[in-house]
DNA sequence: TCCGTTGCCGAAACCGGTTTCGGAACAAAT
DNA sequence: ATTTGTTCCGAAACCGGTTTCGGCAACGGA
C-alpha cells in the first residue's frame, strides 16, 4: 500500500510538466524503481552495472520508447552526435549533380549510427573560416567532412590547430610526398583512372594523346595529371608538353583548351579530360571544327555526370560512386570522433570505367587530322 | 587585496574545468560581478532588467566573445535553433542540379539569424515518416522545410498531427480549392509561367500547342497544367485533349510523350513542357523524326537547368531562382517557429523567362508538319 | 510618516542527462 | 570473527543554460 501510494504521487507529480509526451530518463528510472544514475550507466555500458539489470533497463527503455536527447547529453559530454558538412559556394559552374547522392550516403551512414548531419555553406575562403569557427564555438558538430580538398587547405590548418576531428574527401599532397601524416581521408583514385584511360586509348591505336586538366588548386588535379603522365610512361609514349593543358574548370574552358590542342601542328587523335564538364565542352569545339567525336577525335572523361549518357555520342567516362563516398566519409569520421586514430582511417576507391561511344580507334593519323582541321579552318 | 584574492581563487577554480577555452555564462557573470540569472535575462531581453545593466552585459558578452550553447539552452527551452530539411531519395533521375543553390540560400538565411540547418534523407514514404519521427523525438530541429509538396502529402499530415512547425516548398491544393488553410508555404508560380508560355507561342503564330506535364503526384504538376489550359483559354485557342500529355518524369518519358504528340494526325507545332528534363528528352525525339527544334517544332521548358543553355538549340525556359527559394523558406519557417501565425507566412514568386533558340514562328502548318513526319516515318 | 507600488536583481529550482563518490551487501581471506 | 576485497547501486554534484520566486530599495501618494 505504501509503495503504491508513493508511486501514485510521483506519477502525478511528473506527468504534469511532461512536455510532448517524451519519456525522459527520470520516467524510465521511476518505472524501473531505480536511480537515474543507474539507468544512465546501464545504457552507456558501464562495467559496474550487473548484466541482469542492464538487460532489464534496456528492455524497458525499448518498450517505453526512451531515446536520450543528444543535446541534453551534450551539455555534459560535449558531444552532440552530429557531423557537419560545409559546402563552398564560390566555384564556377556550381551545379553539383552529385550532391544529393553524396548527402544521401552521408546521412544514411550517420543515421544508422544514431548521428545527424548538419550542413552549412560558405561564400569564400574567409567565410569558410568564419562558418567553421561558428559551428565549432557553438558545438553544432563533433567533426567535419571537408569536400574538395585543396593542395594547401586553410580548413585543414584551422581544424588541426583547434584539434577538431575532420576527414577529407580527397588527399592532400601528391606524388611521393604525403603531406598529411595524421589526417584521415577517403578518396577515389583519379590517377588510376587517368592512367587506365591512356592505356585504353593506346590499345585502341592512338599515338598522340592530349590531356586537359582541371583547376590546379584542387589536389585531385595534380593527382589526375600524374596519373595521365604515368599512363604515357607505362605505354612508352613520350610525353609531349604541348599535349598537356591545365585548368579547365568549366565547359567553356574545356572547349577552349580542346581548340588549343587541335590546332597544334601535330594534334592529338584522342584527349583525356580530368572532368566530364571539360569533356562536354570539348564536344562543341570538336564539332565546330567539322570533326566527329569518337571517330576523328576520341574523348574520355571522368566523373560520370548524368549528362554523359545523354550527349551524342555518349561519353566514355570513369564513373565515381558519390553515394558510397558520402557513406564512407561519414562512417570513418564518426569512428575517428569515437577515438580511433585518424591516420588509420583512410580508404581509396577506384572509379568505374563506363565504355560508351566517344572513343574508338583513330580514323585518321595525327597528320591527316591536322590537314582536315586546316581545311575546315578556311571557312 | 581581498577582492584580488577572491578573483584569483575563483579564476583558478573555474579555469581548470573549462573545456576548449569556451566562455560560459558563469564566466561572464563572474566577470560582471552579478548573478548568472541576471546575465541570462539581460541577454534575452527580459523587461525586469534595467537598460544600463543590459547594455553593460551585452558589451561585456561581446568583448569576451560569449556565445550561448544552443543545446544547453535547448534543454530548458526545448528549442535547438535548428531547422531540418529531409530529402526524398527515391525519385527517378535523381540528380538535382539545384540542390546546392537551394542549400546555400537556406543556410545563409538560417545562419544570419543564428540558426543552423540539419539535413537528412529518406528512401521512401515510410522511411520519410521514420526519419521525421526520429528528428522530432530527438528534437534535432524546431521545424521542417518540406520540398516537393505532393497533392496529398503524408509529411504534412504527420507534422500537423504532432504540432511541429513546417513550411512547404510548393502549395497543396489547386484550382479554386486551397486545401491547407493553416500551412505556410513558399512557391514559384509555375502556372503563370505555363500560361505565359502559351501566350508567347500564340503571338509567335502557333495554333496547335501541345503540353507535356510532369509527375501528377506532385502538386505543381496540377498547377502547371492548369496554367497551360488557362493560357489556351486566354488566347481563345480550343483545348484539344489529344494535345495534353501527362506524367513525364524523366528525359526518356519526355521523349516518349513528344513522339506521341508528333504522331497525331494534327501534330502541334509547339510544345510546352512542365520541366526542362522532359523538354531535353524531346530534343532527341524531334531530331529522330528528321525535324528541327525551334523551326519545325518549338519547345519551351521550365526550371532553368544548367544544361538548358548548353544544348543546341539552347532551350527557351522559365528560370527558377532556387537560391532565393531556400532563403525565403528558411526565413519564413524561423519566423513561424518564433510565433508568427503560419497562415500569414506565404510567398509566391514568378519564374523568369529566358528567351533562347528553341522556339520561334512555326515553319510549317500542323498539316504540313504531319506530312513531313509521315515521310520520315517511312525510313 | 507610513504604506503600497514599482523597479531591479539574486537565490534557487529546473531542464535531462552524465559522472563521481561512497557505501551496503556479500564473498573470500586471514 | 574480523579484515579485505568485490560487486553493484544510490545520492548528489555537475554540465550550461533558463525561469520562477521572493526580497530589497527607492519612490509616490495619502
Amino acid at each position: 500500500m505504501n509503495t503504491n501510494h508513493i508511486t501514485l504521487v510521483k506519477g502525478q507529480a511528473s506527468s504534469s510538466p511532461k512536455i510532448g509526451g517524451r519519456v525522459t530518463i527520470n520516467d524510465l528510472a521511476r518505472h524501473l524503481c531505480m536511480s537515474k544514475s543507474t539507468v544512465s550507466r546501464a545504457l552507456n555500458g558501464y562495467s559496474d552495472i550487473s548484466e541482469s539489470t542492464r538487460k532489464r533497463v534496456e528492455r524497458t527503455a525499448q518498450r517505453l520508447g526512451y531515446r536520450p536527447l543528444s543535446h541534453a547529453q551534450a551539455i555534459r559530454t560535449g558531444r552532440v552526435r552530429a557531423i557537419a558538412l560545409v559546402l563552398q559556394n564560390d566555384e564556377p559552374d556550381q551545379h553539383n549533380p552529385f550532391l544529393q547522392e553524396f548527402l544521401a550516403g552521408a546521412c544514411e551512414a550517420a543515421s544508422d549510427l544514431g548521428w545527424t548531419v548538419t550542413i552549412s555553406t560558405a561564400k569564400s575562403d574567409q567565410d569558410m573560416d568564419a562558418v567553421l569557427n561558428r559551428l565549432i564555438e557553438e558545438r553544432k558538430a563533433d567533426g567535419f567532412i571537408l569536400p574538395r580538398t585543396k593542395v594547401t587547405d586553410p580548413r585543414v590548418q584551422l581544424l588541426r590547430r583547434l584539434g577538431v576531428p575532420y576527414i577529407m574527401f580527397g588527399r592532400t599532397g601528391h606524388g611521393q610526398k604525403q603531406i598529411d601524416t595524421d589526417s584521415s581521408w577517403f578518396d577515389i583514385s583519379g590517377e588510376t583512372a587517368m592512367r587506365n584511360a591512356v592505356i585504353r586509348l593506346v590499345e585502341l591505336g592512338h599515338q598522340r594523346i592530349g590531356y586537359v586538366g582541371s583547376d590546379p588548386k584542387f589536389n585531385y588535379s595534380q593527382l589526375r595529371r600524374e596519373g595521365f603522365t604515368g599512363g604515357l610512361h607505362a605505354t612508352k609514349l613520350q610525353a609531349d608538353p604541348d599535349l598537356l593543358r591545365a585548368g579547365a574548370r568549366t565547359r567553356e574552358e574545356g572547349a577552349t583548351e580542346t581548340r588549343a590542342l587541335l590546332q597544334l601542328n601535330q594534334p592529338p587523335t584522342a584527349i583525356v579530360y580530368a572532368t566530364d564538364m571539360a569533356a562536354l565542352g570539348a564536344y562543341r569545339a570538336i564539332t565546330e571544327l567539322g570533326l566527329t567525336v569518337g571517330k576523328d577525335v576520341s574523348v574520355v572523361g571522368y566523373d560520370g555526370v548524368p549528362e554523359s549518357q545523354y550527349v551524342r555520342p555518349a561519353l566514355t567516362t570513369y564513373d565515381v560512386d558519390t553515394r558510397t563516398a558520402g557513406e564512407r566519409l561519414a562512417s570513418l569520421l564518426i569512428r575517428q570522433i569515437r577515438g580511433e586514430p585518424a591516420e588509420q582511417l583512410r580508404e581509396l576507391q577506384e572509379a568505374q570505367l563506363v565504355e560508351r561511344d566517344s572513343d574508338g580507334p583513330p580514323a585518321l593519323s595525327s597528320t591527316e587530322l591536322a590537314a582536315k582541321i586546316q581545311n575546315s579552318d578556311l571557312f
